[in-house]
DNA sequence: GGACAAACTTGACCTAGATCAATGTTGATT
DNA sequence: AATCAACATTGATCTAGGTCAAGTTTGTCC
């Protein structure tokens, strides 16, 4: 099946890299794009691949991760519909880019946006604020991987979820709220830098506790949000980031 | 004592957020700054206070730093001389910055820099290419926070401390280098996610095994720098990271 | 040069989370 | 509706690194 549709149209355009621009710079962009699907679990890039991929996540969740050489893994990036992907100018992937769900990416000529963007201000701009703003998460999760505890660290991925939940649903956070998990156990092992097991583990103990209820293991309902906020030990003042 | 001088020869000109201005635009940045002094362990930038400071690290070391409720405290950047400080826009500061050594900074006049940023594209292009720099450190951690034993993560520290002493020095990585450790042992677990006490531990575990000659708790040789880079786990594709 | 504090090291013990090993659940395929 | 393969849970045990408690070394300030 061909995905297409015109930037205008675009169910990311006023969050992704494309935010800041204009009609006519738009249209720049809508010359060198294709949407290209992805179906869960695929590798849609691998570290140290030559001629990566730019583009958008448009739908799904993908996930960045960089591996040691005996195997241990960890996740260095969750991507999220309009996180954009690549590094302008870089030949060489440092990570890989794996499919966590069926994802659509909006895929940009390579050489064509390392050319688009060094003339197009308001990319550059946009890029440098998402960048900012990734730079920021990232050092959130240092702080979560040194030094959270194991219960920590899957109330905060939790909140994670719930949020991005409550955005694709247009709906409130707060209590009763209701999501789905988005990545497997073994994913979220990755990603918190935990085993599997204890990942399991601790869903148990914090549905034993109340913080949550288990519709099944993909599928979350949250009674109290505010005690789940609370599990995850985030700073009080809110982690002003912006 | 007032320290003084002309953009045109500071030691960081070619690698901070300057790097790729010309002389007029030099001459701007010139009007704004200011170099101030800031004595070993003197806090910089408090995380939550407003009005925060931009600037370039010009020489020592300082550490940016994040802490849960409880006082627990993980560090999520080390800044090295050339590195910028600050978020362009940001009114409060996320995280706190403090002097590990005795430092100096070339500080810009807040809202004059912000305003200075919005029409010179040699400074925004450049602060982008320092973020994306910085983004992929702050992954490259993640990957030790999350995965890595404690001994790697001393080793891995003494790498990058082997770094910026063979930079220092201007000679060359290599066998028998000689370099100082310019954190202490608390610093270093807060950086590593570990304790003052582990920390210590590998420090004589390493010596035990050779890979490090310890002249004292500061001063560090290393007879086989390979044996170092090995113990560091680092992947062997050289993290082909720019 | 003695006293004090900060930084560092070392030992004994404990525990959160890893490892090893089943077992259960779900959903796709025939 | 039986089979198979992911995915997930749970239990028993082990261990890396944390915690608690002394010491030691270093440098600074009268």
């Amino acid at each position: 099946m061909e995905i297409n549709f015109r930037c205008g149209e675009c169910p990311i355009r006023h969050r992704a890299i494309c935010a800041y621009c204009d009609e006519p710079e738009l249209e720049r962009l809508d010359d060198i794009k294709s949407y290209k699907a992805y179906s869960a679990g695929e590798t849609i890039v691998w570290a140290g691949e030559e001629a990566p991929l730019i583009g958008s996540l448009v739908s799904g969740v993908a996930t960045l991760s960089r591996s040691l050489k005996d195997g241990r893994r960890q996740m260095v990036g969750l991507l999220l519909p309009s996180d954009f992907i690549g590094r302008p100018g870089r030949k060489v992937a440092p990570y890989d880019v794996v499919a966590a769900n069926d994802v659509l990416i909006c895929q940009f000529r390579v050489n064509k946006f390392n050319i688009l963007i060094d003339d197009t201000p308001a990319l550059e701009r946009r890029l440098l604020d998402m960048t900012m703003d990734e730079l920021d998460s990232a050092r959130e999760w240092m702080l979560l991987l040194g030094r959270k505890t194991a219960r920590e660290k899957i109330a905060s991925v939790l909140v994670i979820f719930a949020r991005r939940g409550a955005e694709l649903q247009h709906s409130e956070l707060g209590d009763g709220l209701r999501f789905e998990v988005p990545l497997t156990r073994e994913a979220m092992a990755d990603y918190l830098g935990l085993t599997i097991e204890t990942v399991s583990r601790q869903f148990s103990a914090l549905k034993k506790s109340g913080v949550i209820i288990m519709e099944d293991a993909r599928h979350i309902r949250v009674p109290d949000y505010v005690r789940l906020l609370n599990e995850a030990s985030d700073d009080s003042d809110g982690g002003v980031i912006a």
